[in-house]
DNA sequence: AAAGAGATGGTCT
DNA sequence: GACCATCTCTTTT
């Protein structure tokens, strides 16, 4: 399986989004296959990166191909890809995947939870693969890192369902949420 | 099946 | 002090 080059994630991330469903997130000695992703930009309400940066979204301006991971609702994590160029302020947030090899971790990461809530929401899949702020900022391209995002052939689906993002009270009109049927 | 509410703490105004 | 890019459990249809 080929691990993802940083020019992948060095474009707009209504461009990435989409062409991340179906790739493979590679954490915590798991694999999941992207199944649902949003975009944020800058020059977006909803966006952690609309007010400026901060303490806290730095990593979001940063390189393309590096995680931003964030804490909210004072217990749960969220995990993005950053995109786009250097002070830019783009990311896409991975929202679900489905498991395809070490499952056995996923679920005592997620005790008591059926297979198929293992990692169906951003908080969930944090959670499985046992993400959290120690891996903020962590390089997805570089050769040695521990998480990454693979491609083992399987193309983004030709018709992935579209529509509005979720938990956000501005910019809800914006369609920039992706996922497979 | 859908709707509601509580948990719980960092971040920014 | 208000607001969360959420999850889970409980209550109601």
């Amino acid at each position: 399986m080929r691990r993802l080059r940083r020019t992948f994630f060095a474009r707009a991330s209504t461009t990435v989004a989409p062409e991340l469903l179906n790739k493979l997130l590679v954490a915590g000695g798991s694999v999941g296959r992207i199944v649902e992703v949003e975009a944020y930009m800058a020059d977006d309400p909803a966006s952690h990166a609309f007010r400026g940066q901060t303490r806290r979204n730095a990593t979001m301006f940063g390189k393309a191909g590096v995680l931003y991971v964030y804490f909210t609702y004072g217990m749960h994590h969220c995990a993005n890809v950053v995109t786009g160029s250097i002070g830019d302020g783009q990311a896409v947030l991975l929202r679900a995947v489905t498991p395809v090899a070490g499952i056995d971790e996923l679920r005592a990461r997620r005790p008591g939870r059926p297979d198929r809530s293992l990692a169906d929401g951003p908080g969930k899949l944090c959670q499985a693969f046992g993400l959290d702020l120690r891996h903020d900022g962590l390089d997805l391209c570089a050769s040695e890192a521990p998480v990454w995002i693979g491609d083992d052939g399987v193309p983004p689906p030709a018709v992935p369902l579209i529509g509005q993002r979720v938990g956000i009270s501005v910019g809800v009109d914006l369609p920039w949420r992706w996922r497979i049927q």
